[in-house]
DNA sequence: GCCGACTCTAGTGTCTGACAATGCTGTTAG
DNA sequence: CTAACAGCATTGTCAGACACTAGAGTCGGC
């Protein structure tokens, strides 16, 4: 009963359109290509699809769901804005669950191979630096290694709340444009730190490292936020407005 | 901004069609109306309430979504029959939610009325004893005590993943039947115990309460699932197969 | 001149009805 | 007794339609 329990739960089933709708939303949304507070209509996206409006409608409810949109009854969607406040929270939640995992994680004293392939993405793209890596990858790089780490832990339940919080990360990573901020050596040397604790099943240190990884993500999040705060839009043109 | 947010989200919206037939069926699933492991297809739900396909094929997605059924594409939706393992996991899982939350809900150094109300009905149901107060709606005061604990806390998105986990919890305890071994006084002593400690602000007790509660209920909840696999499912017939 | 009520449009909630594709089951042939 | 096959049940998706709600702009009253 338990064989057939898989964990991947959409990466097969690519063949249902309204999956393959949210994706491309999701992806359109991550990669702020529809700026925050703009509206998302259901027969906008039909249109742009080329699919019925149910099927827009579907993946519209995904979106929201996830916290990828917002909307109540009977109004438009829209890209959600997020303030301090929303960086804060999700990232105070982000702590719990991570911590929780990589206590989890721990317990077995094994790396995934996932996550040790992801933070290699990362050094390698650390070492060519000059060329630069563009930002975005690397920050989905980051967030691969921490999805592996979760996922590769023994609780589908906590992956799946982790997946709930991570959506709104990346919204939140993308809406403040601190793809560039990362420190990228520290984060390295963070990351390796977590895989060294749990490949040595020491548990209370690698949630104990998460914890303060996150913090630290977040706070310079929360720095780049208020500083993009002072400096109006005009600073959205030149990509290094902060040196690390 | 933040004026309008509100931490019900449907309390209001009971004019929504495919939201009536969700709690609908949920309450139905909850109740063990459909027995775990039946399948539920769109076709009976839309029949039995009524509707067209399609509304019940949206009330169908939010309970695969919230985990109170289980289908994978072009498979009918069946009602998941919990198992150990589940009910190890979920409450881990709950464990981690419901202590951060009451650690920040201690933080604001005050008990929710809603709180105190549940937790007055639980005390006036253990009075009067004698009548029993059926063991359903004692179990779903102690849900609402814990809710009402998690949503006075600050964070939404802390609420929302307590509320993921929270509906299979309900189904895991109605699935055990277990309502009736609560052992009321203990059960009161410590809600009593985690209120004190939020209204005394006293993050670090009540986060340790919390979580030692949860593990109590566990524990008690695995001792009769065991039990139950012994006694073969004759004791479904009589409700208090097991005496107090 | 300002404020309130009204209309009008855009957008969502929901339904009917249908067809295609897939999974399961019962049956039959080897 | 096993395995292939056919039929049925069920889901995925669509089109088109109507009702209802919210918001914006306009007009009339004060």
């Amino acid at each position: 009963m338990s064989v057939e329990r898989r964990a991947v739960d959409e990466s097969l089933s690519v063949t249902t359109l309204p999956h393959a709708v949210y994706e491309a939303m999701r992806e359109s949304i991550l990669a702020q290509r529809e700026p925050p507070g703009a509206t998302v209509t259901e027969k906008a996206v039909a249109d742009r699809f080329g699919v019925a409006r149910p099927t827009a409608k579907a993946a519209l409810e995904r979106l929201v769901a996830e916290g990828l949109l917002r909307r109540s009854t009977h109004k438009t969607a829209r890209v959600p804005q997020l303030d301090r406040d929303d960086i804060v929270d999700l990232y105070a939640n982000r702590a719990v669950i991570e911590e929780a995992a990589l206590r989890l994680l721990a317990a077995s004293a094994s790396a995934p191979a996932d996550a040790i392939d992801a933070q290699r993405v990362i050094v390698s793209a650390a070492a060519s630096d000059a060329e630069g890596a563009d930002t975005g990858s690397l920050a989905r790089a980051d967030i691969a290694f921490h999805r592996a780490l979760v996922e590769a832990q023994p609780s589908p339940r906590l992956a799946r709340l982790h997946a709930l919080l991570m959506g709104e990360i990346e919204l939140c990573i993308g809406q403040v444009l601190a793809h560039r901020l990362l420190a990228l050596d520290d984060v390295i040397a963070q990351h390796q730190g977590i895989l060294d604790a749990v490949a040595q099943g020491d548990a209370e240190r690698a949630g104990h490292l998460t914890r303060a990884h996150i913090e630290g993500a977040r706070d310079r999040l929360l720095g780049y936020f208020d500083a993009q705060r002072d400096a109006p839009p005009a600073a959205r043109g030149g990509e290094r407005g902060v040196d690390g």
